[in-house]
DNA sequence: CGGTCACTTGATCGTCTTCAATACCAGTGG
DNA sequence: CCACTGGTATTGAAGACGATCAAGTGACCG
């Protein structure tokens, strides 16, 4: 599984006051922050564009920014040096990236398809949060979150069968975004199978036979192949909570 | 694979000024407090003492405190309705539980030897936040730092192979605690060959054959069930890192 | 159209699981 | 002192789930 290497692009920010009109500032940290400031958040933030397969945090690399992705959709890997590779998520609009102690970037970063973000420098971020206290607990609780959503991934790679992990994706993937009172019964899957597999810790074969049997049994449907219909969200819910 | 369910037992806080003279506190994030205020501090908290095999958080419950290990070694774990059970990590003294932003918690606690906490209510500590933002900093970094970590065991869980996943346990174990800088040749395994198996996503056989196969190559020797001594470190992270 | 890439499907294989028996160790009570 | 017990660990044999290997299909695009 390779892994292109193309440089992502530094847009000028096209507008005066790019981040009061930010489509991400609803579901980002940034809200944080008074409107009145937006102005000078704008400053200290450049705005990126990448395209699809460019990878722009490589795993490693001084961790010299942070990153609040504003289009698009993007995954997170670990890469074992034989090229095996865990991806650790997806993550799309208003996803913060980046909160690494450490002075090197635990994973990588990949744009699925056209992806937009905002860079933030780590010394500019940290006077950031000194100044708005309310950022700082507000990435608080973003980390608190992920740290959640990571416990049961352990669950799912650790202890769930193929049909469950795909189960937990599937109803999760229809969770995701403004849908997460109502779940979608109808969404996309901008991601590969390989990134599908790759994430649950499986084969591609195994999460393409996988969803085959799901949609020979009626639990789903299978428009395309980056769309899917949930036809019996109840019993995808009880799989995917491994209910015996 | 049955969870006991005693009480964990609630101390009297033993001399006064017990904030002041805890063992974990240059481990913990309490350490963001300045002395004169450990009094004070000390007021916020109960001590809580829990025999081994005690489960002092449960998944589900209501999340209304916060706890700080003082003392001894706890797994926490999440469950499958059929008893299937993922130990998500083993916490040592000064590790600080309890960061769901959710009302309930998101995992379970049990005591592995007799271990020591303080707890706080989420109220309580929401106002010592409030008071001392340097806590919320260091909050924050361990939030981080647990986040990477879980990013670490998702790929070890995803794709290592159960020679890797044995090798990484015992190489991260051996850089536990004040060990940090200079791993240890010789450590304790204070948890049963149940609970490495629940945490490295294997069965109990598949743990002890491997640990036997090791010992069988020279990698390391195992002078009872509850000691290991390292005999090839280098050898031990190189399988660790998943070298082809 | 030919080429590429992603996906699907089939056959075989291997690692880890499951099932089962045995060994071990600490604690208890005869 | 030794049999007895319960929990934990080791070891062996058989089985299964998912991986690997291989072929074929379909969609998109130059």
């Amino acid at each position: 599984m390779t892994v292109p290497l193309s440089r992502p692009l530094v847009l000028d920010p096209a507008g005066a006051d790019p981040c009061a009109h930010c489509d991400a500032r609803h579901a980002s940290v940034c809200n944080a922050i008074p409107d009145s400031d937006m102005a000078r958040l704008a400053t200290t933030a450049v705005v990126v564009e990448a395209a699809p397969g460019t990878t722009f945090i490589n795993e490693g690399d001084a961790a010299g920014c942070f990153f609040n992705i504003t289009r698009g959709t993007a995954k997170l890997f670990k890469l074992l040096p034989d090229g095996r590779r865990q991806i650790t998520g997806f993550v799309g609009v208003g996803h913060f990236l980046g909160l690494a102690v450490s002075d090197t970037y635990a994973f990588s970063a990949e744009a699925i398809d056209h992806v937009r973000f905002c860079r933030f420098s780590r010394t500019r971020l940290r006077a950031l949060l000194d100044e708005y206290p309310l950022m700082e607990k507000r990435l608080l609780e973003v980390a608190s979150n992920e740290l959640v959503a990571a416990q049961e991934q352990m669950l799912l790679l650790g202890r769930k069968t193929a049909r469950e992990r795909l189960a937990s994706f599937l109803a999760s993937q229809s969770r995701l975004g403004v849908s997460c009172q109502h779940p979608r019964q109808r969404f996309a899957l901008p991601m590969t199978r390989g990134d599908i597999a790759d994430y649950l810790g499986l084969t591609i074969e195994t999460v393409s036979r996988t969803l085959t049997k799901l949609r020979s049994e009626g639990l789903i449907e299978i428009p395309s192949t980056t769309e899917v219909v949930i036809r019996a969200p109840a019993a995808l819910e009880r799989l995917a909570a491994g209910a015996a």
